[in-house]
DNA sequence: TGCAACGATACCCACGAGGTATCGGCGCTG
DNA sequence: CAGCGCCGATACCTCGTGGGTATCGTTGCA
């Protein structure tokens, strides 16, 4: 029925399909399909142009006081369900291509909804999921997921962070191997176990700790430590990051508490996978 | 929303589910995704039984209401597109159990619809349609398609009829050659010759014309003639129906006029499509 | 008479709504 | 208090359809 709204007002198919962001062909299927099923001819389709029969007209009305009382009936019941509100939780900056537009979708899908950020460091790939800080966590895998569900939204190739000056900077990929000398930057003790062993590649290393990203930064650009990030993200111009090709990729997660019940996670984590999937 | 207000009102998925003619893990999805959407729980599920909750109880309101105002649009269009109705042809007496379900889906998808039946014998495969007679026929293909569009239902393998006596008739298959010295009850002549080549197993044939499907058995009962029919159907017990081997199927069609503008054509073959599929 | 516009058609793919089988949790019962 | 049964949730599969791209046919216009 919105479809045929926008047909009726536009009175032409291909910028009512402009206007409700889909192509052409489908949108004149569907009107078919009103058609078929009330049983008229709603539009007449001259070559000159597109005009209302008179049961279009009549449906055009309908149609829209319809529309109109589903939209109040969606404010009411999100009136009285009060401010629904889910909490989501981003690892390091959160600055994310991924991250704008799922929260520009969401806020689109599910207006009235309050969303809450928790930025957290790196030192939890939960970001406080566990401890109930947070409803749902954009965050990386690996980590320990016991008692957690966790959905993958997209797998990034990791590099190695080595400042811009640095001999192995030259290299356009390198093995795990090659870094074995190296000091990398570290997590503090009690972190993830799995979540600080894929983050040193596999094997324990020496190092600054560091808990938030400009931390592994500074270390790469003032200690000349190494140490693991995904690729694809802008770095300033006195560090690079050179692919590593024996390293498993890092994977962009989704994750909640297994059996939590707040709703809007389902209607999130959905989002979210279409949001991640381009 | 109607599976929102149908588990509302029982309380009681399993209920609803059969009350929606639907089985129960779909509908328990159904209401999760409401529920995601909404962003609140709509019904409290206890084990003692379901309940509503205050979000739930808001929602049950305005989904009636908004269900009943969808149902008066609906009224109002069918009334403002007056008496919409189509005509379905059906070849022969129309007793094919597939005929019977196709009304009664239709009918109870498109209340106040008026569909017209024309019964017709077998001279015309079309029962009309080219002459507009009809706007759909229920019929048997081959035949002449130019200029129509055809939609296959369903494929019956062809038998030859015998009188129950007739020595042919106690072979439980049999071909066509085995029947060449017989007479065969034949069409009128300006019948499709395509339609008239088929029944006659594909080479012109000797014998009396008939025009209903009553005519047909009565040849074969006094005259001892044969003839082709699709097996799966009813017969006095004086007839007795061979399967022949050689014999392409007889497929069960519907046919409209190519470029017909009339919108129930589409929806009623859509509902044919699937009543013929069981 | 060629061209541009526009709705219709053909074809393809991915998502989701529906199904069946099974699980898990709680209450009831012997 | 252990076992059973009820009932909603979960897992997994299949098919229909809603959306896409590419192309056609018609018609008005230059």
């Amino acid at each position: 029925m919105r479809y045929f709204v926008a047909v009726a007002e536009e009175l032409h198919f291909g910028r009512a399909a402009a206007r409700l962001h889909m192509s052409q062909p489908p949108l004149s299927r569907a009107i078919k399909q009103l058609e078929a099923d009330t049983g008229a001819l709603l539009l007449a389709r001259s070559p000159t142009g597109v005009t209302l029969t008179a049961v279009g007209t009549v449906l055009l009305d309908e149609a829209r006081a319809l529309l109109e009382h589903a939209d109040r009936v969606r404010a009411r019941v999100s009136e009285a369900a009060g401010a629904a509100a889910i909490t989501v939780g981003i690892l390091g900056d959160g600055t994310d291509p991924g991250v704008a537009r799922l929260a520009a979708a969401y806020r689109r899908t599910h207006p009235g909804i309050d969303i809450r950020v928790r930025d957290t460091d790196l030192t939890d790939p939960t970001c406080g999921l566990r401890a109930g800080l947070v409803d749902v966590a954009l965050t990386r895998a690996p980590f320990d997921e016991t008692a957690l569900t966790v959905r993958t939204l997209r797998s990034d190739p990791v590099g190695v962070v080595l400042r811009a000056d640095d001999p192995l900077a030259r290299h356009d990929r390198l093995r795990l191997a090659e870094l074995g000398h190296r000091r990398w930057f570290q997590f503090p003790q009690g972190t993830d176990p799995l979540w600080q062993s894929y983050w040193n590649g596999g094997t324990p290393r020496e190092g600054p700790v560091v808990r938030a990203v400009q931390e592994c930064l500074h270390a790469v650009l003032w200690n000349g430590t190494v140490g693991l990030a995904p690729l694809g993200h802008d770095l300033p111009a006195e560090l690079a990051v050179v692919p590593l090709i024996d390293m498993a990729p890092s994977r962009v997660v989704a994750v909640w508490n297994k059996g939590d019940t707040n709703p809007l996670i389902r209607s999130f984590i959905k989002t979210a996978t279409v949001a991640y999937r381009h």
